[in-house]
DNA sequence: ACCCAGGGTCATA
DNA sequence: TATGACCATGGG
């Protein structure tokens, strides 16, 4: 299949985006285990939410893969409450638990190549592709680039994608394009969610807009 | 008082 | 395969 579009036009993107915003030091997160929780919880819900569930956990000394493995899923819930969603994200959380505990912990996971990695993680209740593909990419630093809706809306908007693509479809069609970078995966997402809740929003600001020179959409118009 | 947020599962056609 | 209901809190 032809791809969608240039490796150019897509570095100008993110040197646009890079000037402007500046590195983001993005998903903080102590552990590699403490940023798998965040990307559960961060499901569908904004990171201000997320980060009271996390202090709930670290205030009670659970945040650990052992804790959470012992704690009932109840309690867990009630703990998560403010991140939302919370009896679906407590089932969530203890699936990825076991899973973790099954591969031999975190440690054992840093040695799991990311291909057959991503299979395992798909197979895990809860661990959809995005959530996958934030794992592994700001947990376990894998070249592997992060689709959500902020990357949907920013690139049809500029008329780079329909938007309807398959999930599979359009990661491969950014990590063909650009160098298989972890780093440069790791800030370019960051960078797009930035741009996305400031300017690109539901409702955008395009007076304002860093691309509105490489952009198809004009406000008032139809587009998504 | 809405509207929205860094998804995923499950049932249905 | 595709679409829709459902899950829930907190900030603008």
């Amino acid at each position: 299949m032809a791809p969608l579009f240039q490796r150019a036009q897509l570095r100008v993107v993110f040197k646009t985006l890079l000037s402007v915003y500046g590195p983001q030091h993005w998903w903080p997160g102590d552990t590699p285990f403490e940023v798998m929780v965040g990307a559960v919880l961060t499901q569908n819900t904004a990171w201000s939410n997320v980060e009271r569930a996390i202090d709930n956990l670290k205030a009670a000394e659970v945040l650990s893969l052992d804790c959470l493995l012992a704690i009932p899923e109840e309690k867990l819930a009630q703990l998560i409450r403010p991140a939302g969603y919370f009896n679906v994200k407590a089932r969530r959380l203890l699936s990825l638990c076991r899973f973790i505990h099954q591969q031999g912990g975190v440690g054992g996971l840093m040695v799991v190549p990311t291909d057959p990695f991503r299979s395992a993680l798909l197979q895990v209740h809860g661990i959809g592709p995005e959530t996958a593909d934030d794992i592994l990419l700001y947990a376990f630093e894998r070249p592997v680039f992060v689709v959500d809706a902020y990357t949907r809306r920013l690139f049809s908007r500029l008329g780079m994608i329909s938007g309807a693509e398959a999930y599979e479809d359009l990661r491969r069609e950014f990590e063909t394009a650009l160098d298989l970078d972890s780093s440069l995966f790791n800030e370019f997402h960051a960078l797009i969610v930035r741009h996305a809740k400031q300017l690109c929003a539901r409702k955008p600001r395009c007076g304002e807009c860093p691309l509105m020179m490489e952009c198809m959409f004009v406000d008032g118009s139809s587009n998504p």
